[in-house]
DNA sequence: TTGTAAGCGTTATCAA
DNA sequence: TTGATAACGCTTACAA
């Protein structure tokens, strides 16, 4: 008897199953794959002989002959952020809703990660791919996606000059109400702090290396500007990626003449190694200094102080992803263009906690 | 010019690049497949072909001779679930750096979807399972994966009578030690909150149905046995898989003639319902009550009050996982058996906050 | 409706 | 080292 690689008995396959059933093998393949027409009587026959021999179909083959494997390719940054597992469980859930699966991949935004990754999923013949891109200026891979007409879908950012359908939610007006509310309140020097690793390229030129950040920080200068302030670029800063490189920018932050009053953290990853830094300089929030963050993981409603955030719903711009991804496959997607549908673009939108004051005297 | 389904043009194939080379098909099969010998001379012929010609191998079509997918399957309770999202994270690490992708499917702890996840894994023919099980009663679909040789691996939680082998954290000295320390405070009714929706098995007589939890209590047993407190079985509530369930659970353990003292919740998404309940009972932690948690999202230490909770090495875990599922395909690991290897299993640690405090009088 | 045979794009076999 | 040619397990013609 022979054996698959691991020492598994052969498979069953369509033949096996056409034999015991005393049917030909396209009659049995017809049966089984649920195409064509087969007789009631020989499908029982087929279906009987499949149960006793145990087949499991073979999508593997399967997607040879029809070209599509019912697998999408999702590429995120990293899975264990909230963000992205929020967003990749409401990309499996509807993928799974049309029969569909996910690979997942991580890239810790790097974009030469995202380029093997996408090559990865190429010559896994995935049907469609859901890529958050980690750059708007490297993207020759994605570009290739699309001039070879191959199913992309953007999640959570853009690429101006790249034309493939994005899943992204409007986050400019709660990034400007966040900063309006600061400056309502009286504070001058807002600062900004993101984990993005950019190429240096400063936010006031535009666009940035990741539009969803881009945006944040658009929001903020509105609201700037709506009031009348000038924006002190320097209080822009990248590269919080962890816990030491937050608490040195912050160092340098408040060190300042003219230090800060308030910081607006891009994501619940920079805000926790915010508040540790804040816990070690032993200031208070909202007493010392106001802290505003993007996203609300479910824990900012009960950290000390509560955190004002602008809250975004993830889960359903993942669900949006999908549902682009599997209309562009010609794939009918149950809760497509209806309540949750496309016409209204997903917002986010401010939860005011207890974590803003008026600046320190 | 014939299209795939998408409109996508025709694939190019080892044919097309062997023609263009000017070589025959096998030997520019073996050029691009890097197996067999060819000849330097020809083999750059065939790669320059190949690159002209924009050649992707088809990894479906390998698959298909090989008998390999190069694919690992991953069933998980939730993957928004921070600590499924941290495990699944290790997993994929050490996954794609021995050339391996993850198809991802959620359960929601649903043992009916957990069977349907097993068969689309078997028919995508994914060259190993890992899944975290939803119980330990149903597991026919486990078990015939083990009986016909295929590769499994448990995460998160073992199944006493499947002989498979399980990524699994120590966690019951480290839960014994939370246990102990209450008791230490003076804590005498602990209760014991669990999103389980068991089938009614209670706790007492053991096995639970799922082992991560079963010994959680476990530990906690132990503990109360040592200091000669007779354990109330009533404390365990099962069920609080939402804040409403959670504070309807609460509020009835409270409501008791001898209410408990002290809270363990079983893991971070109870607790931070639990969060919720007492904010709203306008209970203070730990002067009204006390509080323990298992899993530590990176969150507990700025919650008000920070929460002393049972730590577990969820990352590692994963990987541990994924390296037991790559060692049974004969994949040879890089870091497997070293620093991070098997000889000692992981295990869970307290981690002291300030959650706790001696029963309210 | 059924069966035969060809094809999907690789790898595996076996002479040459 | 090469190159035909046969698998792999299924779907898709094309006849019967």
């Amino acid at each position: 008897m022979a054996d698959t690689p691991a020492g598994r008995q052969r498979e069953v396959t369509v033949t096996d199953v056409a034999r015991l059933a005393g049917v030909g093998k396209a009659t049995a393949a017809r049966a089984l794959g649920e195409y064509g027409h087969v007789s009631e009587e020989k499908r029982q026959l087929v279906l009987d002989a499949a149960e006793r021999l145990g087949y499991r179909p073979n999508e593997l083959a399967r997607s040879m002959n029809t070209g599509r494997t019912q697998t999408l390719g999702v590429i995120v940054g990293d899975i264990e952020n909230s963000y992205f597992g929020n967003a990749t469980r409401g990309i499996t859930d509807v993928a799974r809703h049309s029969g569909y699966d996910v690979i997942l991949l991580n890239t810790d935004e790097n974009v030469t990660v995202e380029i093997e990754a996408v090559r990865v999923l190429t010559e896994k013949r995935v049907d469609a791919m859901i890529v958050s891109p980690a750059s708007a200026y490297t993207f020759d891979h994605l570009q290739h996606l699309v001039d070879t007409n191959y199913p992309l879908v953007l999640l959570d950012r853009t690429i101006a000059t790249l034309s493939a359908p994005a899943a992204v939610i409007d986050i400019v007006p709660a990034a400007k109400e966040a900063t309006a509310r600061l400056i309502a309140l009286g504070h001058r020097r807002i600062a900004f702090l993101s984990a993005l690793t950019t190429d240096g390229v400063s936010f006031s030129g535009f666009p940035l290396g990741v539009s969803s950040v881009a945006e944040r920080i658009s929001g903020m200068l509105a609201a700037l500007e709506e009031a009348d302030i000038q924006p002190d670029h320097d209080l822009v800063r990248f590269g919080a990626v962890d816990r030491p490189a937050t608490a040195r920018i912050l160092l340098e932050l408040l060190g300042r003449d003219a230090p800060p009053t308030a910081l607006i953290a891009s994501d619940s990853t920079v805000v926790r190694d915010v508040l540790a830094a804040l816990k070690d300089f032993g200031l208070r929030i909202p007493a010392d200094i106001s802290l505003v963050s993007f996203d609300d993981t479910g824990w900012e409603e009960f950290t000390d102080p509560p955190l004002t955030v602008v809250s975004q719903p993830v889960h359903a711009n993942g669900e949006e992803a999908a549902r682009l991804a599997l209309e562009t496959l010609g794939v009918n997607v149950p809760g497509a263009g209806s309540s949750a549908g496309h016409s209204d673009r997903l917002t986010a939108h401010l939860v005011k906690r207890s974590s803003l004051g008026p600046p320190a005297t």
